[in-house]
DNA sequence: AAATTGCCGAAGACGAA
DNA sequence: TTTCGTCTTCGGCAATT
């Protein structure tokens, strides 16, 4: 986990109650008036035409009519209150509430976002709000719904390509004409014909598979877990707060829920149902002090004038106890979860068996595991104090200079996030009686990084998005053949793999397109392989911070071991990707030129010698064969 | 300050081509 | 079997009450 390395760490698909007749979604007659009949339909469509049906979540099986957008979890269908956003002066009289209505839903106060179903109940097909609607709902809002804006009528999340176009925007997945410009012309040309052997189309099927479907969190998990671990958090959260309130320290624990960690960055490769938490103490005036910089620690002190119930934590020589902290909160979550284990029958949390595990030393996580029959998940709940910006003088460095990646607007919209202080232990030696340190979190502003927008910029060259995240999540799946099989004790983390990632990005802005998966993966070993070598890994945005510094880093004697892991899958990786024809058929990008593939050839790929092994091949099949 | 709502992005699912 | 387009769900976030 990251923090092993340093920072830190519903829809109820709205149960109109309409039938499903009426539907807003569109008729299978318009679903066809885009060339393509294709696409899941929605059970009312199903209905219709009497096709097949689409998947169906587990909640959606009973329902009819359906609704797109979120809903506050854990309120099941409309709640009926009033509240929410609205629209300050509604002209129409019959709108009560915000959001489209049609005269139908009038009759229902105060919900927000209909289903296709309700907003188009008046007619068939059709979501477009009649022009005394559209007149009720205009003015005085921020955003607007599609409609008001008048765009076509869409209610979920994607668009289509056309759409997509019109707004600039979008994560439709487009078709290779628009995908790009074809090829313009540089680069090294692949001299070599197609010669797929029996042996490559079963390799390349199953790398693809490896890459594909591998490292992904099936949707019927997501669905199940979050059923589970919302509540929950929540749970604890308001437990937590009412304890605090009694006994007066109200003012810290008053909590904010940040969540964090991989799977919330969608970046899980491993099938444990582990979810990270952080429960941050806001609002706090906190003195740092920078004893440590190139470890990523900080010691803090509160203001003289203070009178915060934070003083209770403070060591005798006037520095708050990540120790007396930790410890504190996991009395709280204790208790918690005790009160939600006791809950009854009625309650969300019937059925469920909860198991803290013991306090490891050193780890800022109180651990918490869920079991409802055989699923089980673990909750990861780290306390953190809000360190706000300007972030500390260690950081400095980061990025004064002009980069390309992150740009300039990028790097001020990242320095913006806040800084988060965990407690997590100081390495051997560094702080004895863990009383002072606290290890600084930059887990939002990765978090920033990695959400889409930076990680995978769209600019006007490239309309397709970058391969970025999908080399990390290849990287730690190769790396959890490493750690889950081989060797269990090596501490190279996720992060490690993170960091390097982000280096390479930026010394590299270039060439990470979606169809270059294979030569960025190849890049990345051979940068990681090169700080290995040097034993030479800066923090991201610490850059006089190691990681693999032998003061800070346990793992040391295992470097080599990982190292030569990677390179055994680099070098396979490499001989296989002169087949540029496999290469192209690998990546689904059969009707791109040669050389458009040949344009995001890296040289840099190349500079390191790969380490013949016999047994690459059947290695890297290995990891494959798990898909 | 807290709750609610709606829009958006990300990514999984799945049928048709 | 692969590719593509669409639908769906869920979390993030801003606007609003």
């Amino acid at each position: 986990m990251p923090r092993d390395a340093g920072a830190g760490k519903g829809t109820t698909s709205e149960k109109s109650g309409v039938t499903g007749k009426g539907s807003g979604k569109k008729s299978p007659d318009e679903a066809g008036a885009t060339g393509k009949g294709s696409g899941r339909k929605s059970p009312d469509e199903a209905g219709a035409t009497g096709k097949g049906s689409g998947r169906k979540s587990p909640d959606e099986a009973g329902a009819t009519g359906k609704g797109s957008g979120r809903k506050t979890p854990g309120k099941p269908g409309a709640t009926g209150k009033g509240s929410g956003r609205k629209t300050p002066k509604a002209p129409a009289a019959t709108v009560n509430g915000s959001g489209r209505k049609t005269p139908k839903d009038a009759t229902r106060k105060g919900s927000g976002k209909k289903s296709p179903d309700e907003a188009g109940a008046a007619g068939k097909g059709s979501g477009k709000k009649t022009p005394d609607e559209a007149g009720a709902t205009v003015k005085g809002r921020g955003r607007k719904t599609p409609d008001e804006s008048g765009a076509t009528v869409k209610r979920c999340g994607k668009k289509t390509p056309d759409e997509a176009g019109a707004t600039g925007k979008g994560s439709c997945k487009k078709s290779p004409d628009v995908a790009g410009p074809a090829g313009k012309g540089s680069g090294r040309k692949s001299p070599v014909k197609s010669g797929a052997t029996g042996n490559d189309r079963g390799f390349q099927t199953k790398l693809k598979k490896a890459i594909d479907n591998l490292v992904r969190v099936p949707q019927t998990d997501r669905s199940e877990t979050a059923k589970i671990y919302n509540p929950i958090v929540r749970g604890i959260l308001e437990e937590i707060k009412k304890i605090a309130v009694t006994e007066g320290e109200s003012d810290i624990f008053r909590l904010q829920q940040l969540n964090s960690g991989s799977y919330f960055e969608n970046l899980k490769v491993d099938t444990s149902n582990e979810f990270d938490f952080m429960f941050c103490i806001y609002g706090e005036k906190l003195v740092l002090q920078e004893t440590e910089p190139d470890i990523g620690m900080v010691a803090v002190k509160l203001p003289k004038s203070s009178n915060s119930s934070l003083r209770k934590y403070l060591t005798p020589d006037g520095f708050l106890s990540p120790k007396k902290l930790l410890s504190r909160f996991r009395s709280l979550v204790e208790r918690a979860v005790d009160t939600l284990s006791r809950a009854g029958a009625e309650s969300p949390f019937r059925g469920l068996q909860f198991e803290l595990t013991p306090q490891k030393d050193g780890c800022p996580a109180v651990t918490l595991m869920v079991a409802k029959k055989r699923l089980q998940i673990s909750i990861d709940l780290v306390l953190a104090l809000v360190a706000p910006p300007p972030w500390p003088k260690c950081t400095k460095e980061w990025k004064n200079g002009v980069t390309l990646w992150p740009n300039s607007r990028d790097i001020r919209k990242i320095k913006k996030n806040e800084l988060h202080l965990v407690a997590k232990a100081a390495p051997p030696g560094k702080d004895p009686g863990g009383n002072k340190l606290w290890r600084l979190s930059f887990s939002q502003a990765e978090k920033d990084i990695f959400s889409g927008k930076i990680i995978n910029p769209t600019d006007a060259s490239h309309h397709a998005k970058t391969c970025r995240k999908d080399c990390l999540r290849c990287l730690k799946y190769i790396k959890l053949q490493l750690t889950g099989g081989v060797a269990r004790d090596v501490d190279f983390a996720s992060y490690h793999l993170k960091t390097v990632l982000l280096h390479a990005i930026v010394k590299q802005p270039n060439g990470w397109e979606n169809d270059n998966l294979v030569t960025c993966i190849v890049y990345v070993i051979d940068e990681l392989v090169q700080c290995i070598i040097k034993r030479h890994l800066p923090h991201f945005f610490i850059p006089g911070y190691n990681l693999f510094d032998p003061a800070v880093f346990r793992g040391l004697r295992h470097l080599d071991a990982v190292k030569n892991h990677f390179l055994r899958l680099n070098c396979v990786l490499q001989k296989y990707k002169r087949r540029s024809s496999l290469l192209r058929r690998l990546l689904g990008a059969r009707k791109r030129s040669l050389e458009n593939l040949a344009r995001v050839e890296n040289p840099e790929a190349s500079h390191t010698t790969p380490i013949p092994s016999p047994h690459g091949t059947q290695q890297l099949l290995e990891v494959c064969k798990r898909g």
